[in-house]
DNA sequence: CTATTTTTGAACTATTCAGTAATATATTGG
DNA sequence: CCAATATATTACTGAATAGTTCAAAAATAG
């Protein structure tokens, strides 16, 4: 099924790496990091115990790797919203979209894991990595209204950085009541009413 | 019919109540729900394990009751910190400072026990509690909207349930990132933006 | 086939944990 | 002082938990 041709001795796995990997997000996300116990992963992820620490270590190293994973996977989807779109609010309205449509999507825990779980962790290089992380993601944004400022959709003194950042913060906004049961189609009702503030024009400015 | 308000008999406690119950909520705020032992709790509120089964009931129920009368205080000063200024814009500025400041409170763990730990909980009692309180929350807010289109500083099509609500979202944003170790300097300057945005003037009306 | 390598399943160990008893201590009422 | 009552201290029990050991299983190489 995922045998490789190039496999070498041994008994073959049972399971799949990056799957196991991704039942591992599920059971974080589902159950919180102090919440799941070691058993709760053998079972959600289908590997035995000692196949777990075989490769992938204890609890917490499977933390990380999984909390790298899915940055990644979520930056990814996140840049491909804000860059895909040619319109600025168009970008925006997609970003937050994609941000409560990932919230409240079926058959996963409700919220994020990098916004809802992982800075509960007390854990220092968790911590660090979310800093990182989420100054990855206000740059992003800052990076497309750039863009915008360049086309000449808003004036050159639109304050990028002030309305970057206030767009992440509606982004854990809109994720913490995902997480707590607002509905989906509040939240997206929501984030429309979000971009119209964020790109209310200036005192003295016009913009598209 | 006459009794003196002394104790009666028994042995008195060697701990204050109250003062144990806060000493819980500290414990709960910095470790999460789950990161908490009991043991944790028998050291931090300086109360034997017995008298902690008796007097407060297991882990759940002591979690109930300091969520509950933190979300009193909390929501008092809430309520303080919008109804005690006579302008608008101060009385947002000040909801916001409010939030963030205690978020940021040296000695207590960053962030706040509504918005970052107790979602955490996986507990329908827990849950439904919060949605009760987030709904409270931006019920004031619409009521410090409605006071101020009652005076008119703002129209009366002031968009009011849309603007409470997106000061909730970013109360939740800045708590957020209070909890992953934003300083309080970045916050504040934050907060007071976010006042500008929620009252920038809408399209075609002027506001104060 | 046999030897070698890797994974797996089951059992095992030591530790931590929640919750409870048994007992000692402090206070009031008479 | 004695009885009654409420709290505190210590220690205990059984269950859950993290992490390991070891033999069986499943593959390849020669």
């Amino acid at each position: 099924m995922f045998q490789n041709t190039a496999r070498g001795r041994g008994r073959p796995r049972g399971f799949d790496e990056l799957d196991a990997l991704e039942k591992a997000t599920q059971v974080f996300w589902s159950q919180g990091y102090d919440g799941v116990t070691i058993d709760d992963l053998v079972a959600g992820m289908g590997v035995g115990k000692p196949s777990l620490y075989a490769i992938f270590g204890d609890k917490r190293t499977l933390f990380l790797r999984v909390l790298l994973a899915y940055a990644e996977t979520k930056g990814a989807r996140a840049e491909k919203a804000l860059f895909s779109q040619h319109v600025l609010r168009d970008s925006l309205a997609a970003f937050l979209r994609h941000v409560v449509e990932t919230a409240t999507e079926k058959g996963s825990a409700p919220g994020c894991l990098l916004v809802c779980v992982a800075p509960l962790v007390n854990d220092i290089e968790v911590r660090q990595f979310l800093q990182n992380a989420a100054a990855n993601g206000a740059r992003l944004v800052e990076r497309r209204f750039q863009e915008a400022i360049s086309v000449g959709e808003i004036p050159p003194d639109f304050p990028v950085a002030i309305r970057a950042s206030q767009l992440t913060d509606f982004a854990r906004g809109l994720t913490m009541r995902a997480h707590i049961g607002t509905p989906r189609k509040t939240l997206l009702k929501d984030s429309v009413e979000a971009v119209d503030l964020l790109l209310l024009p200036q005192r003295g400015h016009a913009v598209g």
